[in-house]
DNA sequence: TTTGCCATGTAATTCGTTACATGATTAG
DNA sequence: CTAATCATGTAACGAATTACATGGCAAA
């Protein structure tokens, strides 16, 4: 867990593109950054109504439905976020090598079992990835090297990942005898 | 967020490698598996009272430091958890790809110091998993196949980020004429 | 007119970290 | 004797998800 919220710069780096709705915004940033960041209202209503009391959001209109904007202040907030270290991130917890470390007390097969299952899912994302890459390729954008740097980052994770679980598999294999 | 704490597996899978403390079977997992999965205090104590409460597992003696040790129903417990699928992870809030999306508002430069720096984190957690590798492979136990697996997993990773984050560099020198 | 989507919010709950407090034992 | 390490625990806090509740509006 991070030690503090990093929400409102999602929210601030998403306003960039455009005026936006709360509804909208969850949308766009679990559309576009989805793989990597995710958003659930009950974190990006609360976040916006404080960058609202904060000065560095406003409605373009008078109505509950108005969509939000940048203001001067929320630029400038975003800028000096970006120009900041980002906080390194403590290792992830992941199950599934958590249950493969104790693997020795696994029923025989069952590993072999889990790696596939987790291939298939690898496979999946994979296809994902491939086509919001040719997205991003066919746009003209000044973001697209931007978004291109984030979804290759997607892209050698998973093909990594997929090295590796196939060579997980062979290990698992020659131990058996 | 995971729906439910994966932590009471953890001191079950360490309690497999012999009888510990608390304190012990924090330190045990903090070292070994600490780079896919942490223990703090404050999670470990309580876990562990619940697991006793449940007869998962047992103190060895009758003093308050005595080393716990794992009861049949505990390791009935492991081995069911080990059978099941373990839950798909929810993508990793990474901050320097969420700055990296929105690098169009960053000063020029900026964003080639946020990778060099991690460049430089990656190339240290590079040279602690070779040396892990290298102990790993030195050992000769009935858990050396498993351990690999999950070294060469972080190694895997590893590298892949050290390569996107040369590309990802490569595509940020291009992009600024 | 009713289904579905847009839109906003809150409450309950869970997970987890950090900081704090305490005491036993051991090494110097 | 005293500093470090081993050992146990709790309290405070923060982040985040899920579920729930509400209402407007548009299309079928």
């Amino acid at each position: 867990m991070s030690r503090t919220s990093k929400t409102r710069y999602a929210v601030l780096g998403m306003l960039t593109h455009g005026p936006m709705t709360g509804y909208r915004l969850r949308e766009e940033i679990n559309g576009s950054v989805g793989h990597f960041w995710r958003e659930s209202f009950g974190q990006l209503y609360p976040t916006l109504a404080q960058l609202e009391d904060e000065g560095l959001v406003r409605r373009t209109g008078t109505t509950r439905s108005d969509p939000f904007e940048l203001t001067d202040a929320g630029r400038g907030a975003l800028r000096t976020w970006l120009a900041g270290e980002a906080e390194s991130l403590t290792p992830e917890r992941n199950e599934l090598l958590l249950q493969l470390f104790f693997g020795r007390e696994a029923p025989p097969g069952v590993l072999q079992g889990h790696l596939r299952r987790h291939w298939e899912a690898l496979e999946q994302a994979r296809s994902r990835y491939a086509a919001l890459e040719q997205l991003v390729l066919a746009q003209d954008s000044p973001d697209r090297t931007y978004w291109l740097i984030t979804v290759r980052h997607g892209i050698a994770l998973v093909d990594a990942t997929l090295a590796w679980n196939a060579d997980a598999s062979a290990l698992l294999e020659e131990d058996l005898p």
